[in-house]
RNA sequence: GUGGUUGUAGCUCAGAUGGUUAGAGCGCCGGAUUGUGGUUCCGGAGGCCGCGGGUUCAAAUCCCGUCUUCCACCCCA
């Protein structure tokens, strides 16, 4: 039989990472929880009408697809079969899909559970998504997704709270950050300015938010592509440099929905004035953000110390549940990727102090009356809210060592005849090798101080 | 999806131009050490050389296919 393996982009989770993420999941489930938004939880997967048709003709390339149950190619589309036509075959031989986001489902579950919702509805996912994207550092098929959003209201103090909440995980993480806002009704209000057509506006998108990783030069030069001059091309570029609002203002004089943008992030920027933050915030004009369903506010979250990307960003979508019919609902939401905070956090070595997934204390015996006895004890402990372990059989002294200062353990609890008669058990901190006795009353108040001490 | 790159022991990697029984370090198991781990010494186990096919007297090595890894593009967390 030849070694299994797991599919490409997915990975496995030893017992030392899952801690680390689990770590993570929690501290930004705690900080969405006291901004009250509330968890949900949709299904994998999703019927292929819903998710199709909603991150574009690249995104529905990139949705995994699952095949019908039992004789599905008897159903197939006989036409599309016989001429390879796999964009019409599909349809008729798949309907589910795994989900590709947690937004669309969202709005999904908007839709059919509105009678059993209050408007606005403040909620949180952490669940994996997929994609069939080629995999590369920091990319994967299969990852997880920490989205809040809230749906069904029009007020700005939302875009500021989901920028609170952002400064507040990545400080509590640790992360230095820089978060940059924009907006995409001034975008809009730019290339209307400059002469841009409409359906030339993802385009223009795409192009701009290049801008910090290709040359100016080459941007320009894409720029004239959607019929620019070169002077506009480089007037545009001017005033995407522009970091100061009340400068912008001229230059959107004419645009009505431009200068709507700039009125919106300014109200935004009020009502961060009146809480303190401990990242920077700044303008960032040429931040465009690929999903097109943005409408307003948009917002990304770059670590300053690492070179991966993005690791959170969101928007404002004014037309969130549209597509399943039910117009003029707005949402606003933020999503973090856990996998690449993770793996910014492992570069910056913030994960060695902080003691993950370690169990309190493991109990080994040096005879069967002991074995039998740490069993007991184990119970006792357990119940004073202390973990723990217990060497399960009678090894070599050593062996049983050797195990406690391998695994996560913070102490180990040697007993022997010498230990039961006097009633003192022998503490082991496996940190710093120190040893001494504890009275077997007072073992599990000594425990539980230790983990205090060290959080 | 396009172009490139990677794969040898549990891990990191050697194995020029094809040539006996494929190596090292670390790790693992056992012993020195029957109440003390992360140090030392001695011994041992562990390999369809990613998978499938081809060329050759002979393939880890050359060719083709395939899977996987990483990189650039596209896009994105």
């Amino acid at each position: 039989m030849s070694k299994p393996t797991i599919p490409k982009g997915t990975r496995d989770f030893l017992p030392h990472q899952f801690a680390k993420r689990e770590y993570i999941f929690n501290t930004i489930r705690d900080i969405f929880v006291r901004y009250g938004y509330s968890g949900i939880e949709t299904p994998a997967m999703e019927t292929l009408t819903t998710l199709t048709g909603k991150y574009g003709e690249e995104g529905d390339k990139l949705l995994f697809k699952i095949l019908n149950n039992g004789d599905y190619l008897s159903k197939a589309d006989t036409r599309a079969l016989e001429t390879r036509d796999t964009h019409k075959l599909t349809p008729s031989i798949s309907k589910r899909g795994l989900r590709y986001d947690l937004t669309v489902p969202l709005a999904r579950f908007v839709v059919m559970h509105l009678n059993d919702l209050q408007l606005p509805f403040k909620r949180y996912a952490i669940q994996p998504v997929w994609r069939a994207d080629r995999p590369q550092k920091g990319r994967y098929q299969e990852f997880y997704q920490c989205d809040v959003d809230v749906v069904g209201s029009d007020s700005l103090m939302y875009e500021a709270e989901l920028i609170q909440i952002f400064d507040q995980v990545y400080d509590q993480l640790n992360i230095p950050v820089e978060m940059l806002l924009n907006n995409r009704k001034i975008l809009a209000g730019i290339a209307e300015t400059y002469g841009i057509k409409d359906q030339n506006f993802g385009a223009f998108a795409i192009i701009i938010d290049k801008l910090d990783k290709i040359s100016e030069e080459d941007v320009m030069l894409q720029l004239t592509s959607l019929d620019l001059s070169i002077d506009s091309s480089r007037q545009l570029l001017k005033t995407l440099q522009i970091t100061n609002l009340e400068e912008l203002y001229p230059v959107l004089a004419q645009s009505a929905l431009g200068k709507k943008g700039i009125g919106e992030l300014q109200e935004v920027l009020d009502y961060l004035r009146l809480t303190p933050l401990h990242n920077k915030l700044s303008i960032n004009l040429t931040l465009a953000r690929g999903l097109s369903y943005y409408t307003g506010c948009i917002i990304e979250v770059k670590a300053t110390s690492v070179q991966i990307g993005s690791i959170g960003g969101g928007g404002r979508y004014d037309d969130l549940t549209g597509v399943f019919g039910m117009k003029g609902v707005s949402g606003v939401g933020i999503s973090l990727g856990a996998a690449r905070i993770y793996d910014v956090m492992e570069e910056l070595n913030l994960f060695q102090d902080l003691q993950i997934g370690q169990t309190d204390v493991i109990i080994l015996s040096l005879d069967e009356a002991s074995h039998k006895y740490a069993f007991q004890l184990g119970g006792q402990l357990r119940a004073s809210q202390v973990s723990v372990d217990i060497y399960p059989d009678l090894a070599k002294f050593k062996k049983q060592m050797k195990y406690a200062g391998r695994g996560s353990y913070r102490y180990a609890l040697i007993i022997g005849e010498e230990e039961r008669a006097s009633g003192l058990m022998t503490m082991k901190n496996l940190t710093d090798g120190s040893q001494l006795k504890v009275d077997l009353q007072e073992v599990a108040a000594f425990l539980n101080q230790q983990v205090d001490e060290s959080k």
